[in-house]
DNA sequence: AGGGAATCGATACAAATGAAAACACCAAAA
DNA sequence: TTTTGGTGTTTTCATTTGTATCGATTCCCT
């Protein structure tokens, strides 16, 4: 027998079968979803906070008073996610709400000492974990990782037009 | 003034301000779910199928017969989302489930000609989408990217403990 | 054989997510 | 000034996802 068969005894056209174990999306997604586990598992457990609450909190704690249409940008997330983490955390004492002087409509985000305290923790917390991440990896597989996501996540970006906004595991 | 301020205005340690966009796992999010976003739309479009399904079908296209525990440790999937998404795919027509004859509590799924027809028209698709993803790093990173997935969500893995199973955005 | 622990798959229920609608407000035109 | 359309934020609701559980069956040990 020349040609070669599937699982299923049918001739699958004249190439390789698909494996998605070396298909990148699905490994993108597999590594992601451990990753953001992980991270997640930490932050719980040690500053009972999520992954969305943990990125309105760096944002804050970056860039100070903001928006949440601002920290939606910054971090990545859709408005609902923005307005939920903030909830959340101004219900934790970590952020504080007030309406926007200028408009009306807007609101304001900032921390509070409490929030402050929290962030200054849970950053090298964070910056630790990730170093453990790294240390799976060599110096220039990691720099390479870092740099071909940005590549590609811009890549995708224009594929699939304006940003629709999304993400936070 | 010689030591550095954040927005705050406070002193954050001594060091460099938390940049969230620099920091992997966020980017390893953000990209994963900018790629699922693109894979799913046009999975769905083109075929009605979600990602979990398109999954099973690969997994089942490539062993052919398989129970669905095999199915979730193929597909990284956990065993609530493999059955979930076996059960529309054999809604749909696309997979038969019968019992298992050496077993009495396992099933086998197995592809219909229907369910074939899909698998081999959705491989060339999903190919095509990841050879444009491709496009926007230059071979050398891409193959990185790869490599360093592969990697680091072993290494994550290992981290973490047996695997909890799970994932499929 | 017989009883208890483990496994397979499905189901139930709760939490997280996202799209769309609702709400409150601003701003520009008539 | 009233209307009209648009923007910032929250809320609602349907869908998706995950954890815990259940029923059925097999495995293992005595």
């Amino acid at each position: 027998m020349k040609t070669p068969k599937n699982a299923n005894g049918t001739h699958e056209s004249v190439t390789v079968p698909f494996e998605l174990e070396n298909f990148l999306p699905y490994r993108l997604s597999v590594t992601s979803h451990r990753v953001a586990r992980l991270f997640a598992a930490q932050y719980a457990t040690q500053f009972g906070l999520t992954i969305p609450e943990w990125r309105v909190l760096a944002v804050i704690g970056r860039f100070g008073t903001c928006s949440p249409t601002a920290v939606g940008e910054f971090a990545a997330m859709d408005k609902v996610k923005v307005s939920r983490a903030a909830a959340a955390l101004v219900a934790k004492g970590f952020l504080r709400q007030n309406q926007d002087p200028n408009d009306g409509r807007g609101r304001l985000l900032s921390m509070t000492r409490k929030g402050l305290t929290v962030h200054t923790n849970v950053v090298p917390l964070a910056r630790g974990i990730e170093a453990t991440l790294a240390d799976g990896l060599t110096k220039a597989e990691w720099a390479t990782l870092n740099k071909a996501l940005r590549k590609l996540s811009a890549h995708v970006g224009e594929l699939t037009g304006p940003d629709v906004g999304a993400t936070a595991d």
